[in-house]
DNA sequence: GCGTTTTATGGTAGCGCTGTCATTATTCTT
DNA sequence: AAGAATAATGACAGCGCTACCATAAAACGC
């Protein structure tokens, strides 16, 4: 019989139509009792569950998703696992997923536009019904991809452009005029800066643009700045704020690009016995557990990762087809006063 | 025609079918040059490859999945990703895959071996290459399910057990036992510990087990002993360290089940005005950049989260078929001596 | 009571791709 | 130079499922 080319198949893996025939009903019936879908009388539904059970049948999800031009997978591009920030916005995705029938697929692009596009176009292999990017700035081509695409996208954590479908985040730009304001206001006059590779990030140069235009507007500028080469860490912070220091020691107040540094730069004030805020004020940004768990509770900007990617995969869900109007999202940010700055 | 079915696709999107009309050869041919497989001439190469530039042809990956009984996914199933070991394990196999075909589709199952078996199952409807999961500890079902696959599975971050097919990882119990010699020898004698909820986290339970057998041995054991309800923090170690302290004052040293929660001791300590290892000893687990970035480095043992991830990955796609034999590989952990304890 | 709607089920024809086998042209042996 | 191996291509039949339409039975309206 037709059974030849079952060869490759694993030893009677059974199919739907093995669920139907032991149910006594046809594919299809059994088809929509598995996908829960149109009416079905309750013994028939019971009929064809018992089967299942029986069976062990596991539907196969390529079969479904070709039949039917569609998945129910989540396309997940995130530009780095190493940075908290990303883990954070996945848990989001992955609570407002958790009951329902997607799955995300996650992809890491080190914050390389091409290596987004590369991957952009493995994940449109699967048909998926949503993407989720960060940053509203990709590649030519993969704009195009995506927004001719018959998918749901999100753009995440930023919201200062024009995004495809919908974007939710928070103004970066804004953050860091905020940060300087703030900072002002609060007395702080020579400031300092220490960041990363500028390659990395474009949000935390949005941020630092922020910061630049809100001191700028007050009569001031950076009175020093220094970029570690290479990824945001701890250590980094630490180094870059010695190194700040060597070249500027008449600084007030530092800004980092995140509180791994900010961090970091604590460290460095702690072994070489500077007084933090008295002597040196130190200000983050993403308002981590770790930084707030001190008996000085960093200076930082609250960013809503986990809500971040909560919303946009909710957002995502509520209809599958794209709206004619784009959607931006606000998730905000909150100063947190702390006790370094 | 036969395009009937088509309405419901998206507005041409091209298929091999059209790819290989254009560039004047059969399906199978264009098939064999997307795949880059078997014995293609360089002119027709070319030519297809050009066909499938001007279309912008992206292959569908679930009818070929249908048609081969095959897939290029790799299915990994975590307990958490607040835990920064699991994202530092994700990188490892993403750093594994990036030159391969295979991507990874992620689950998060907190902790829960019910909710593994329910995401186990949904992902083998995808009919993946490969199954990572973490640790040896499955429910009878998912057992079953993975025994009887047609697809390599590795089980991370611990070997004591008997793996399905592949175990990368190191003995926690070990870890835990060396932890405790490591300190005996140090001059240690009053060990508290600071836990958490004993339902999260198998490897951090065989660990303390570990710990409280060296005590033994040494005619030792646990005088004091506090577990945070809920997940680990470095609050949580914080909060945890003071009410030890309150009940049991006369501890030498304390051992966190990781750095998280240790670095949390040491704020309390800092907060206190408690002199960390003259006083009280502050030992960790996992060996965070953070905690190596104080002045003071944090005492603990490094665990090799990526070096996992990548090494399972790389040992999944050495071959498609399950070997004969098992394949446990330690990879190991050092005591990092620092300056805590 | 007779049309009309609703509920429950089934037949058929693909979805887009690749495994299998077959075929022809080309190169290699001895 | 005859046979054997190799290289390059193609025809065809599904993979397992679901969209589409059709049908039959039950419930409903007035």
């Amino acid at each position: 019989m037709s059974r030849k080319r079952n060869a490759h198949r694993s030893p009677d893996m059974p199919t739907l139509a093995d669920v139907a025939r032991l149910a006594g009903v046809s594919e299809i019936t059994a088809s929509r009792v598995v996908r829960a879908q149109g009416p079905i009388a309750d013994a028939t539904r019971t009929r064809v569950l018992n089967a299942i059970a029986e069976l062990g049948y596991i539907p196969n999800r390529a079969a479904g998703s070709l039949a039917s031009a569609g998945s129910t997978l989540m396309s997940v591009l995130l530009p780095s696992l190493s940075n908290i920030v990303f883990p954070d916005v996945l848990r989001g995705i992955h609570t407002a997923l958790t009951q329902t029938a997607f799955q995300p697929v996650i992809g890491v692009t080190d914050y390389d536009p091409l290596v987004e596009e590369r991957i952009l176009v493995s994940f449109l292999a699967w048909q998926p019904a949503a993407i989720i990017l960060a940053g509203l700035h990709h590649t030519p081509t993969a704009r195009r991809h995506l927004e001719h695409g018959r998918f749901r996208v999100a753009e995440l954590m930023d919201i200062d452009g024009d995004p495809v479908d919908i974007a939710v985040g928070m103004s970066h730009r804004q953050a860091g005029y905020d940060t300087g304001r703030h900072l002002i206001q609060r007395g702080y006059r020579r400031f300092g800066y220490a960041g990363h590779s500028v390659v990395f990030d474009d949000r935390a140069t949005a941020r630092y643009e922020g910061l630049c235009t809100s001191l700028r507007e007050a009569g001031l500028s950076l009175v020093a700045e220094h970029r570690h080469p290479g990824p945001s860490s701890t250590m980094a912070g630490r180094d870059s704020l010695e190194i700040l220091l060597a070249t500027e020691p008449g600084l007030d107040v530092v800004v980092f690009p995140n509180d791994d540094m900010a961090m970091g730069g604590i460290f460095h004030c702690m072994h070489v016995g500077i007084t933090v805020k008295q002597q040196l004020g130190i200000f983050g940004f993403n308002g981590l557990d770790i930084g707030q768990a001190m008996s000085m509770p960093l200076s930082t900007i609250l960013s809503k990762r986990f809500l971040i990617g909560k919303t946009a995969a909710e957002k995502l869900l509520e209809s599958r087809e794209r709206p004619e109007e784009k959607t931006i999202i606000n998730t905000g940010y909150e100063i947190i006063e702390g006790a370094t700055a």
